[in-house]
DNA sequence: GTAGGGTTAG
């Protein structure tokens, strides 16, 4: 049958899949039915598709295809990609609605201005506040509503509540917006203002309140407020998993996760990564087995667990179960970051250049977070080289991406270029924190080069930064290696924490280097006690009885061994066995 | 139509 107007528009009233309405799509364009495509494109806009680029693709094809573009169209297009997410192409669309001499509805001005309140496009958002004038939009709830918004959340509150008290007119959701935004910076004290004055507070503006306590820390009126909740939604019960999350509290966040009637992969999702900020790792990976519907993020807090708690080989064993065929979830760029930690932690390039096909292959982004995990595996493989490509290419050079640098060039012995990062993060106002001084610490240490080590750490306490246990067992190392033992004693007994046994180690491995059989010993008793089951301890301490020639002694530890059912260790692979 | 809850890198 030859499709026509009529059965065209017959098949459009109805609701129909994506497959359909690409076959629509055809011949009404084929057959001139120019009037058809507005239809089509509300189909479109109004469905329940999930947003993908083909559909954005398709949309821009239709738009453009219009003969009399029309405002209606357009302001539908810039909701659509406002609501999505795609905040860049809804603003395109409503500066190029503008070119074409159109005038936007008022839904195509608010989804322009919520677009230009995520992206923090300030610039944007005031030259539509100016239109808003011109449009005659100043009585418009939604679109005023939508102005409060894009002021809260770009943290002008003077002008969020200039426009908020000029309303003739408000709503729940102009009230909620005020609200937040006084949350959003903070401001306690007003925000329990403007809520108790809300005239018909809906549950958004008590979730809005209990969450805003809980990001403060202040969980008991979080929970104070939560229970006089009167219709708690999801993402009440959600906001207060979160904040006992947020403050370490995980037994009471487990204990709202219990209480809820009902839960949803965003409680499921906190819980684990709750878990596994405490390194819980058992109690994630349970919750993860009891959860049947897996999406992709819900598999990435698992695989981050695994990540961020040394088990990369979980991690990536994970890792391959999502991608089988009976389960295939495509990873994303967050799956991947975690991916390549683990495979950081592993030593394993391949996995790397693997990745870095893989999303050319699938059109995963190459972000900062992604790069900087690269940056990380690609230093620790030795490759330089590609690990500042990476660097350079950065849309923002962050802490965490200069820290990740700067312990790269110092585990490649480069301590002059660790140096120079350093320098160049200081002058570029990016502050220090204790991880960038452990990169700074290891290049010293790599460099041999002890004063300038003793300077940097003595230096972190002027940054307001407490040195950690490690930053302690880098120091050990690196007095310990230059044969200044008493200075390494020294620095241990002045610990104001328990040393671990990664600083007495570092001792005994000085003890060995330089031969000194009493400290060593001494170190080596420490070592013992805090990790009995590592052979590499013995093995060190046998190493300098033997090297001194007390070969009772050396027998001896080397009976202890076995009785531990340590395996004989032969002479050249100590190094490893640490 | 406007508002709220989830995963990532050193």
């Amino acid at each position: 049958m030859n499709p026509n107007g009529q059965n065209l528009r017959f098949l459009l009233d109805k609701s129909l899949t994506l497959k359909q309405l690409k076959q629509v799509h055809a011949p009404i364009i084929s057959n001139g039915l120019h009037h058809l495509q507005t239809l089509l494109l509300r189909q479109v806009l109004h469905s329940d598709f999930t947003f993908s680029a083909a559909i954005a693709r398709y949309v821009h094809l239709i738009l453009h295809n219009l003969k009399n573009p029309d405002a209606f169209s357009w302001s539908c297009a810039i909701r659509y990609f406002s609501l999505h997410s795609q905040y860049e192409t809804a603003l395109s669309l409503y500066l190029k609605i503008k070119r074409l001499g159109l005038c936007p509805s008022s839904f195509a001005v608010s989804s322009a201005l919520r677009a230009c309140a995520r992206i923090l496009n300030e610039l944007g958002g005031i030259s539509i506040h100016a239109q808003v004038y011109k449009f005659g939009f100043c009585g418009c709830v939604y679109v005023q509503t939508a102005l409060v918004d894009f002021y809260s959340k770009l943290g002008d509150m003077k002008t969020a509540r200039k426009v908020f008290d000029g309303m003739p007119e408000k709503n729940v959701v102009s009230w909620n917006s005020v609200l937040s935004g006084y949350l959003k910076s903070g401001d306690m004290e007003e925000a329990q203002v403007v809520f108790d004055e809300i005239p018909n507070k809906d549950v958004v503006s008590w979730n809005s309140m209990v969450s805003g306590y809980a990001r403060m820390g202040n969980m008991d009126k979080a929970y104070f407020l939560f229970q006089q909740i009167p219709q708690r939604s999801l993402a009440s019960w959600n906001a207060m998993i979160s904040g006992y999350v947020e403050c370490e509290r995980v037994e009471s966040a487990r204990g709202i996760f219990d209480a809820m009637p009902l839960r949803n992969n965003v409680s499921w999702i906190t819980m684990i990564s709750g878990y596994s900020k405490c390194g819980n790792v058992e109690s994630a990976r349970q919750l993860f087995d009891q959860m049947s519907e897996r999406d992709v993020l819900l598999f990435n807090a698992m695989i981050a667990c695994y990540a961020q708690n040394s088990q990369p080989k979980e991690a990536i064993e994970l890792f391959n179960q999502m991608l089988k065929l009976e389960v295939n979830i495509q990873p994303n760029e967050t799956t991947l970051a975690s991916v390549i930690s683990a495979s950081s932690q592993l030593g394993d390039m391949k996995f790397g250049l693997w990745a870095e096909f893989y999303m050319s292959e699938h059109g995963i982004e190459l972000d900062d977070h992604l790069a900087t995990a690269l940056v990380d595996l690609y230093t620790k493989c030795g490759d330089i080289d590609r690990a500042y490509k990476l660097f350079h290419g950065l849309k923002k050079r962050d802490v965490v991406a200069y820290s990740a640098m700067i312990l790269g060039c110092g585990i490649n012995g480069k301590a002059v270029e660790a140096t120079k990062l350093f320098e160049d993060m200081v002058n570029a106002d990016i502050c220090p924190n204790v991880v960038t001084y452990t990169g700074l610490l290891t290049a010293y240490n790599h460099a041999g080069l002890v004063e300038e080590g003793y300077r940097c750490f003595n230096s972190m306490k002027e940054h307001g930064l407490e040195p950690s246990g490690d930053h302690y067992g880098i120091m050990v190392d690196l007095l310990g290696r230059a044969g200044q033992l008493d200075k390494a004693v020294e620095l241990i007994r002045s610990m104001p924490m328990q040393p671990q046994a990664g600083v007495w180690g570092a001792l005994l491995l000085a003890c060995s280097l330089h031969n000194n059989v009493e400290l060593g010993e001494t170190a080596a008793r420490n070592c013992f006690k805090l990790e009995p089951d590592k052979n590499g301890y013995y093995v060190l301490l046998a190493n300098i009885y033997a090297s001194a020639a007390r070969w009772d002694d050396e027998r001896r530890l080397r009976k202890v061994m076995e009785k531990k059912g340590f395996a004989k260790i032969p002479g050249c692979s100590w190094m490893d066995s640490m």
